[in-house]
DNA sequence: GTATGTGAAACCGTTCACAGCA
DNA sequence: TGCTGTGAACGGTTTCACATAC
C-alpha cells in the first residue's frame, strides 16, 4: 500500500538526502514562477546537477509525490517538500554579534519565501548598541535573554569571536531555549542532544577549491 | 614499502577527507601555538570530532607521516597537510560584486595563515566605483578583466545576483584565467572540467536545521 | 507508452583489527 | 609497550532495473 504522503520516515533519512531537498524546493519555486505546472524527476535532476534516480530516492523516503507515467506536479511537490522541511512556517532569527557580517545579514533580512526573518541582534559593541538595521534595533549583549525570548527567537545565529562561541550558545540553549544555532565562528561548539548546529565557513570552501586547483595541476 | 610524503595519490581521495584536512590543520595551528610537539591520532581525533581510524585513514592516502607507536609531530604533520592542501603560498582573490557581504570580506581580508588575500575588486553600482576598502579599489565592472589580469587573480569570488553569475564566471574563466570560482550566489553555474566551483549558501544550512527541528518535534 | 516507486546490486566511505615498527 | 598504517569487514548511500500505475 502507498504510504501517507509526508508522514515521518521510518528509518533515519542522510543528512545529504535533505540538502538535496533544498535544492529541489529552489528549482521547483524557480518552474512555478515560469508558470510551469509538471516536472518528471529527470528533468528535475538536471536542473540540480543530480541524477533521476537519486531524486526519486529522496523522495520516496517521505512518500509518494508524483504520478506515475506522468511525473509530479510542481506546485504540489514544493508544497510538500517545504513541509518536509519545515519551511511551511517563519522562523524566527537571533543575531548575536553584529559585525560587518551582521550587518549584511540585517540589511538584507529576506528571503527567497520568508522561511527565515531576523527578528532581534545583539553586540558587546556600545557602538553598535542601539544602531537600527531595517526594523532591528541592536540591543546591547547583556539583554540578549530578556530581548531574544520577547522576541521568541527559534534560532541563534552566532557571529563572534571564536572564544566566546560556547558561552553565548550556553546562554541561547539554557536561557533563551533555542533548539537550533547556526554558527559563523570557527568554534566547535559543544551542546545537548536535543540543540542543533550548523556550522557555516567559507574557508573551508576556499580549501577545498585549493586542494583541487594544487592536485589538478604540476606544481 | 611505504609511499613517498606528500606524493600524489594513486586513488581518488574523498571530499570529505579533504575537508576534514582543513580541520585537521586548524586544530593543528592551534596546538602549535600553545607549543604542543606531538599528537596522537585520538587526541587530533578528539579535538575535531571525528574518530581515531578516521585520522589515520584521512592521513594515509597520502603517505605516512606519523611515528608508530608515537604519534605525530605536530609542526610536521600541519606542515605537511598545508602542502597537501595547496596552502603552502598565498591564494590571490578577487571579488566581483562588492555589497554588503563583500565590503564584509573586504575590510576582514585577514585569513588565519595568510592563506589567502583580496587583491582586486569590481561592482557595476557607480555608487560603489573608486570606493577604497583596505587596500583594495573597486574597479568598474567593465574593467574587471583588465583589472584582475593586472592584480594576477587566480580564484574568482562571486558575489553577485544570481541572473549574473553564469556570464560573469565564463568571463572569469575565458578572460581572467581563473581555474577555482567561490560562489555565494544561488545560481548554478556550468563551466569546464578543468575549473572547479564551490558554493557557499548559508540558507542551506538553515534548511537542514529546520528539517532537524521540524522532524524532531511534534508539529 | 511513459515515468514513478522500490527492492536488489554496486559502490564508496568508515570502522575494525592487527601487523609492523619505534 | 604503544601508536601508526593498512587490508579486510562493515554499513550506508547511490544506482540500477523492473513491476506498477496512469
Amino acid at each position: 500500500m502507498k504510504q501517507m504522503k509526508s508522514s515521518k520516515p521510518p528509518v533515519a533519512v542522510p543528512a545529504i538526502s535533505i540538502s538535496r531537498l533544498s535544492l529541489y524546493a529552489r528549482r521547483l519555486a524557480t518552474l512555478e514562477r515560469k508558470g510551469v505546472e509538471m516536472v518528471t524527476s529527470s528533468v528535475l535532476a538536471d536542473a540540480c546537477g543530480v541524477n533521476s534516480p537519486q531524486v526519486r530516492n529522496d523522495l520516496s523516503y517521505f512518500g509518494g509525490f508524483g504520478v506515475k507515467g506522468v511525473g509530479y506536479y510542481v506546485g504540489e511537490l514544493l508544497f510538500e517538500i517545504r513541509k518536509i522541511l519545515g519551511l511551511d512556517k517563519q522562523w524566527r532569527l537571533g543575531l548575536i554579534g553584529v559585525g560587518d557580517l551582521g550587518t549584511a545579514l540585517l540589511k538584507q533580512n529576506q528571503f527567497a519565501n520568508d522561511e527565515y526573518a531576523f527578528v532581534a541582534a545583539c553586540d558587546k559593541d556600545p557602538k553598535q548598541v542601539s544602531r537600527q538595521i531595517g526594523e532591528i534595533t541592536i540591543e546591547p549583549f547583556d539583554s540578549m535573554e530578556r530581548a531574544f525570548n520577547a522576541a521568541k527567537v527559534e534560532i541563534g545565529v552566532i557571529n563572534i569571536s571564536h572564544r566566546l562561541a560556547q558561552k553565548v550558545a550556553d546562554k541561547l540553549i539554557k536561557g533563551v531555549g533555542v533548539r537550533g544555532i547556526l554558527n559563523f565562528s570557527a568554534a566547535d561548539i559543544q551542546c545537548p542532544k536535543h540543540v542543533f548546529i550548523e556550522n557555516v565557513d567559507f574557508t573551508l570552501s576556499l580549501d577545498k577549491l585549493c586542494y583541487r586547483l594544487t592536485s589538478s595541476s604540476p606544481r
